[in-house]
Formats: C-alpha cells, structure tokens, sequence
DNA sequence: CGCGTTTGACCGGCGC
DNA sequence: GCGCCGGTCAAACGCG
C-alpha cells in the first residue's frame, strides 16, 4: 500500500512542444464521473477548466498563449460526459457560442455533510485526492492559484517535492506536487482540504459545424464581467 | 509596493 | 536523547 491513495485512474497531459504520442484524456470522463460520485468536494481541485479541459477528447491541444483550442469533437467524443450537453446547448444558442465554466462543487451544493469546507479541520475531516497525470510538464495548471511555500527532496528519489497552499484568502486548502519516482513519466499532484470558492472563470465558445455535425470549442480565461456573451458570427 | 518564489532554518513525530 | 524525515516558516530576493 502507498501513503495515499490514488485515483483508480491516471490520465495524461502533454506539452505543445513534444509529439503528444499517447490520447489526452481519453478517460477523464471516467474520471469526472468518479470524481462527481465519490469525490464530490475534491472534484473542484481536480478538474482543470484550462489546460487539460473538461472534454473527454483525445487530442486537446495544451494551451497556447493563453487559449485552447479542440480539434472537431463528436458526440462520440464526450464520452457520456456532462459537458456534451453544455457544448451543445451553447453553440445552439449562438451568441458566438459562449459559455462560462469554472470548478465549483460548493456552488452546485452537493452531499459534502460530512466534509468541512473550511480545510482547517485537521483531523480525520480534511479530505485528500491524489492521482497521477502522465506528462513532462511540471507545473500543471487546474484553475486554482497557488502559492508555493516549501520544496523538499524526497528520500530514495531524484526528484523533490513542491508544497502549494491556494493563495485565495481564507483557503487553505494545500497541494503537493512530485514526479514519481518509480515512473518518472508521471506526476503526482495531492490535495489536501477543499476550496471555499471557485476558481477563475474560463470562457469557452463552441461553434458546430453544420455539415459534420462537430464541435469545436476553444477556451481563455477571461474576466466575467466585461466579456458580455455578445457577438455574432 | 504587492505578490510570488527561493531556500535554509525550524519543528514535531517516530524509531532506535 | 538523537537523528532522520516530512512538513512548514519566513527572511531575502525577484519581478513587475
Ligand atoms: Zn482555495
């Protein structure tokens, strides 16, 4: 047994830069879903609204200058997730498509009776997540700010360990961040506690094309308030 | 100046 | 008690 438990998935992230060999995410769906079900207050931490976004797709682009930018999805490609519903609904909408999405379980208020949303409870109350993402990169982005306050080497491994805390002001929630040492092609990301807000909106716009029936959506983070859901196409 | 990172010091738990 | 080890603090520093 290991210190923590890992998620029963991995998944995947590659940087624009190498030849992203192997399918993104090809089971985040998978994994939101067992995430919604079983970890609902962890879930926000967890699913990253930009850089490795919420399709299911296998071929996500990693952002560049800020945006993402999908290849033609199909229904197929969505894998049962949610989001397909949101996608198609907006891009059905016009208005450019737009829609806003960020990471908030607390919002949509879910079964979270039992954990503490304050992530100071340091007993047995504080909830921790930790799962493995296949990439080269080291700093993956999941839509939370953080603040680093420590880095230390880890014993019988190369590679050290980073020490996050969010840098929202009255959230403590912590995260822990190293390369597996056992299989450096993989990054360890841990959380510790749950977010008492939301992470930064990410403004994404999906356009269908009439004739393949595809969705394509790109995504920035960008200000809410005056991004209104204008335009035309 | 405001905020984030760096990095060694520090601390508490634990095994010996 | 001592040293190791994982985790945290905080002063210095870097960068707009
Ligand atoms: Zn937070």
């Amino acid at each position: 047994m290991m210190a923590d438990d890992f998620l029963p998935f991995d998944h995947e992230y590659s940087s624009p830069s190498s030849p992203p060999s192997a399918p993104y995410f090809d089971i985040l769906s998978d994994y939101m879903i067992l995430l919604d079900d079983q970890y609902p207050s962890a879930a926000p931490a967890v699913l990253p609204p930009i850089s490795t976004g919420f399709i299911p797709s296998s071929s996500w682009q990693p952002p560049q200058a800020g945006r993402v930018v999908s290849p033609p999805l199909q229904v197929a490609d969505f894998g049962g997730s949610t989001s397909y519903s949101t996608v198609a609904a907006a891009a059905a909408a016009g208005g450019g498509g737009q829609f806003h999405m960020n990471c908030s379980q607390l919002a949509s208020g879910s079964s979270s009776s039992r954990i503490s949303n304050s992530g100071e409870a340091g007993e047995g109350g504080l909830i921790r997540v930790a799962f493995r993402t296949k990439t080269e990169v080291d700093v993956l982005d999941d839509g939370f700010k953080w603040r680093k306050y420590g880095k230390k080497s880890v014993k019988n491994s190369p590679n050290p360990r980073n020490y996050y805390r969010c840098s929202t002001e009255g959230c403590s929630v912590k995260k822990r961040v190293e390369r597996d040492r056992d299989d450096p092609s993989y990054v360890i990301t841990t959380y510790d506690g749950v977010h008492n807000h939301t992470s930064a909106d990410v403004v994404y716009y999906a356009t269908q094309d009439a004739a393949s029936g595809k969705f394509v959506l790109s995504g920035h983070y960008g200000d809410t308030t005056t991004t209104p859901p204008n335009s035309s196409t």
